[in-house]
DNA sequence: GTCAAAGCTGACCATATGGTCAAGAATCAA
DNA sequence: TTGATTCTTGACCATATGGTCAGCTTTGAC
């Protein structure tokens, strides 16, 4: 019977795992590109370089494979999201917060793009997610960050817009990445230029919501390091 | 013969136009769902109340319709983006611009939601768009806002990123309504909700670009008026 | 009322879709 | 070598897809 009640766990011989990895990848991609609906096991196979009843083997249904990936996606969000609190100091959680979600567009823009595309069609399969873990997970952050503004440390902005913020003008650059390259006439954004975006959304939210330093307290709103 | 060069120009009878505006209000929420290849032309039927045939009668193909959704979000857009030069307030054009683009997202969610599939797709129509008028614009008030910075009106923050920011964090509402809704508990946004974004983001960005008032250089960087 | 233009739509077509299955090929522990 | 397990894949199926078309009804100017 069966080994696992994970089947998102590694398990399986190298050959099983070589070709899941291949599926999964060209799925990613395909979905992300043209959407539950639009993407075609056909289309998958053939990025994949397996024939399409070799994905049916190994993934059971096109449902399972979009709801696995949608899985592996939200891992890679939990394992992102570390505890804060209200005991870190405030610019250094938000520069870091910035940080690892520019990090995300960056290291897997295919699986924003694949989060995204779910979203924007209504959210079917993370209905429970988005209502459940993640509204948590955001509501807990929104304390924190309402305590720091009640000790003085930042301005009393809605800490759940602040949050959308910051998601929204990171991941800006994996979903409309076609957007970005179209009107700076680039191929590609390079380490550099997402360094900088990184300092530019970092500096603008940490000053634009009045952070101030926990030590000095009364002036010096903006460090503004680098790394 | 034809009678007009511009297929968008309104023409034709009563039923014509009547019929007309159905389907693209199905289609344009039908494309926003699925994107162009997840949707059917079966279903913008349906959403129309209309039979399959009709809708090729007066659309001719899925790619015609879509393309038709398509110029008409962008003149959506251009109507919006009226002119500025270095000589206005900051504050007021940076305000004026978030609010705008904020309306955008309430007024045309579904158009939002149907540009934002097109470019996450890879922007396989808008290419053109995208690297000549789109890029213009974005060139001209980047000019603007250079010489703001230049004038000590602001900080010398990168423009392009600054309009991305400010694009991102307002499309956001449309495009990841299903996130917002999901995470607030909320049903759907109502104008309250609406103002107090704006405001919000508009007090981020205008403070944490460092915009002065014109007038009063030396202090005061946020006046914040609701309105 | 006449009649051409516009509107309407079910039947139909070639193709593509997700999914099944059976039968063979490769793998590997014993 | 054996035998069981895993892997591979072409043939096949019911359904859905975008699109065509012929023939019908309705509309509106004269």
């Amino acid at each position: 019977m069966a080994k696992a009640e994970h089947p998102s766990e590694q398990e399986g011989g190298a050959i099983r795992r070589r070709n899941e990895q291949a599926i999964l990848a060209a799925a990613e991609r395909v979905f992300a590109r043209h959407g539950y609906r639009g993407a075609s096991l056909q289309a998958i196979a053939e990025v994949a370089g397996l024939p399409k009843s070799n994905v049916l083997y190994y993934m059971g249904s096109k449902r399972t494979l979009y709801v696995r990936l949608l899985e592996r996606m939200m891992e890679r969000w939990n394992a992102m999201l570390d505890d804060i609190s209200a005991e870190d100091d405030p610019a250094e959680v938000l520069a870091a917060f910035i940080r690892s979600k520019m990090q995300m567009s960056r290291r897997h823009p295919e699986g924003s793009r694949l989060f995204a595309s779910e979203i924007l069609g209504g959210a079917p399969f993370l209905q429970e997610y988005l209502r459940g873990e993640l509204r948590d997970w955001v509501q807990s952050r929104a304390a924190v960050f309402r305590e720091w503004a009640d000790r003085g440390l930042m301005d009393p902005v809605d800490p759940v817009w602040l949050i959308f913020l910051i998601w929204s003008s990171t991941q800006h650059y994996a979903d409309f990445e076609a957007q970005v390259l179209g009107i700076t006439g680039r191929e590609a954004l390079d380490d550099d230029d997402l360094e900088q975006i990184t300092a530019f959304l970092t500096r603008v939210v940490i000053k634009g919501c009045g952070v101030k330093h926990p030590a000095a307290r009364g002036e010096d709103p903006v460090s503004l390091t680098g790394r």
